[in-house]
DNA sequence: ATAAAATTGCAACAAAGTTGCAAAGAATAA
DNA sequence: TTATTCTTTGCAACTTTGTTGCAATTTTAT
């Protein structure tokens, strides 16, 4: 491999050291999921997909890490399932840029991350005080609206 | 009692059968409960301020059967929690009118909804086709930002 | 008051999430 | 590279959350 060529492993590390998180066969294999799948996935998502390499715990506590340094975030559904989804770069632990709207496709069930969407500005009521807002669009994707 | 007095029991056992439901025991504590509280509930909530009376699997039966009547309906959270709240009138059977803004207080929990706040109309990407929209603000409510 | 229909509680189960701890693996420094 | 330290992992055991079938009870309608 020529020097300077990037790849996906070579991401994922650098993403890993500088959130301060040594780098594990674990860790690496649950961002490459994320990657490629390029939408939101539920726990149990990514349990079938790591199955025969990580235990459940394991990711579990790697997810619950992952949100603490601000790699990915939640996403918030009408049914009780926790979706997690990539932040963008921009995110850092305790300050996330996560305004985007997301968008859950209720025929194929996929959820996804609409970033070129800004959540538009709410007047809240007197004494309120907003710290964040999250919106979520239930309808049908491109894909299967047609 | 003087004729034409509403009570709440006489409110809770119309509502119930105008949704062609039986007025029983567990419907009427459930809904007294809501409407005591004020806020949105989780299912945890509600077994505890019903447990000497109702079964956990009544409880679980009974919230199901008023989402789909739209009685009530559920507000998406961040974490992995399932509220419930219940719907204004103009609300039925698969036909929500559910579109104002829900308020998670991150200081005391409470969760209400904003019922004078209409969600703001957003522009989706060319091919999506959109069928309900949901808004959840989290901050500090009235009560807790002094 | 009685029959038919619906709801409830129980038991047993399945799924989701948590905790402590010993073993294995990564990072650091020599 | 190797030894040492610190972190992460897997396992086991457990708690919590949610589901299903069925018999007993309650509600509704006759």
């Amino acid at each position: 491999m020529k020097m300077g060529e990037a790849t996906s492993q070579d991401l994922i590390s650098t993403l890993l050291r500088r959130n301060q998180l040594s780098v594990t066969e674990g860790r690496r294999r649950i961002l490459e999921v994320f990657m490629e799948a390029g939408i939101a996935l539920s726990h149990h998502d990514i349990e079938e997909k790591t199955s025969e390499r990580l235990d459940r715990v394991t990711v579990y506590r790697t997810l619950q890490t992952f949100l603490e340094k601000g790699i990915m975030h939640t996403i918030p559904t009408t049914d009780n399932s926790v979706l997690y989804a990539l932040c963008k770069d921009s995110c850092g632990a305790g300050h996330h840029h996560d305004d985007h709207v997301h968008f859950i496709c209720e025929v194929c069930g996929t959820t996804t991350c609409l970033d070129g969407l800004t959540i538009p500005f709410i007047t809240m009521p007197d004494g309120y005080q907003v710290s964040q807002v999250n919106m979520v669009v239930n309808g049908k994707c491109k894909t299967c609206a047609n």
